[in-house]
RNA sequence: GCCUCUGUAGCUCAGUCGGUAGAGCAGGGGACUGAAAAUCCCCGUGUCGAUGGUUCGAUUCCGUCCGGAGGCA
């Protein structure tokens, strides 16, 4: 069967990858779709750095901006819809153009993962979580080994999440996480990725970069967009992203704005760092030093080299 | 000028009743299959300000010098 060309293109957080995203679809004829946790939700548009519509320049982009604050959304329905958008594109005769900071999306896209194996309960999320809370983290860990060593060798007692998930998966299909991760990549992958991964190798560079992009949000207004969410939902799925639950101590008076801007700068910092820990395991990026290459045309000249010389074209 | 306190890891500081030192933060590395901007794990050698002295041995005690803080004049 015909593989359908995807181009990726990844890496932390402010190395300029949504500028490139663009710039590539223009010059490949593709449209983009985002591979990131946190764009996918409305309102949050300065917090998430999301493309302003004068930055898309007339790209279409998908998966961005069709969320309320306080919905739910996991992987599963990530891939489910972003390769209904991939499918729809490529019988355009377009290129999907994947941008993103989401490895986690990003690898279960391209790899197709299927998450339809195993049905989703609430409710059973709900009654382990209870049952955590009364009898500990340890408790759950026991239980866990008890239906799937393997998995209780692999996560770690205080991971609560990563324990709870594993129960959960087992309680539901009956089978150890081994055998649902053998079952997850039961079909091959209809995608032919050619994968470029931005950043830069002189951690400091990005640092700075991404403190001073921090910055800039500050000035377009980030304390009032998540002022404007965090008053108007009560239930925030979105709490979870930085330049908002960092802003929370500062609304409720416990700490200064200029507090709240240093720990946004400093979580944006880590978040990169566990970014490239996740990338960096994945053989196939092409990587490209953005500060090595002063000009937006050496980088995008450097793509188009490695487009050139993939399987894509 | 005199007196007191102080100088230990990038930062804030502990500590060694004399046997060359350890926390927090910062930082680094890693894991990751339905919360992933989440969650979790691992990692601490530094002329103990400089220089003399006492001592088998000094970062620790003593002298001097050089920084810093405060007090009295």
């Amino acid at each position: 069967m015909e593989k359908i060309p995807v181009l990726v293109v990844c890496g932390p957080t402010a190395s300029g990858k949504t500028a490139v995203g663009v710039e590539l679809a223009i010059r490949l004829g593709g449209e983009v779709i985002s591979a990131d946790s946190m764009q996918i939700y409305k309102g949050l548009s300065v917090s998430t750095a999301k493309p302003t519509a004068e930055e898309m320049k007339g790209i279409p982009h998908y998966m961005m901006d069709f969320l309320e604050p306080d919905e739910p959304f996991s992987v599963a329905d990530y891939v489910r819809m972003a390769k209904e958008h991939i499918g729809e594109i490529h019988s355009r005769g377009k290129l999907p153009v994947i941008v993103g900071g989401t490895g986690l999306y990003i690898s279960s896209l391209i790899d197709n993962i299927s998450f339809d194996h195993i049905e989703s309960d609430s409710s059973l999320r709900a009654e382990l979580e209870k049952e955590a809370e009364e009898m500990g983290k340890e408790h759950m860990h026991n239980r866990l080994r008890a239906l799937d060593p393997d998995a209780a060798d692999s996560i770690h007692p205080n991971n609560l999440i990563r324990v709870i998930r594993a129960l959960e998966m087992c309680l539901l299909s009956g089978r150890t996480g081994a055998e649902n991760r053998k079952e997850s990549r039961k079909t091959e992958s209809p995608y032919e990725p050619c994968m470029i991964g931005l950043t830069c190798f002189d951690r400091q560079v990005l640092y700075d970069r991404i403190d001073r992009r921090v910055d800039k949000m500050l000035e377009e207004g980030l304390e009032q967009e998540v002022r404007a969410v965090y008053d108007r939902y009560k239930l925030r799925t979105a709490f979870n992203a930085i330049g908002f639950k960092e802003m929370i101590p500062y609304f409720e008076g416990e700490c200064s704005l200029n507090e709240a801007a240093d720990k946004i700068r400093q979580e944006s910092r880590r978040y990169a760092k566990r970014q490239l820990t996740w990338f960096r395991r994945d053989v196939r990026i092409n990587w490209i030093d953005t500060a090595k290459c002063e000009q937006f045309d050496g980088i995008i000249s450097n793509c188009l080299n490695i487009v050139a010389k993939s399987k894509i074209m």
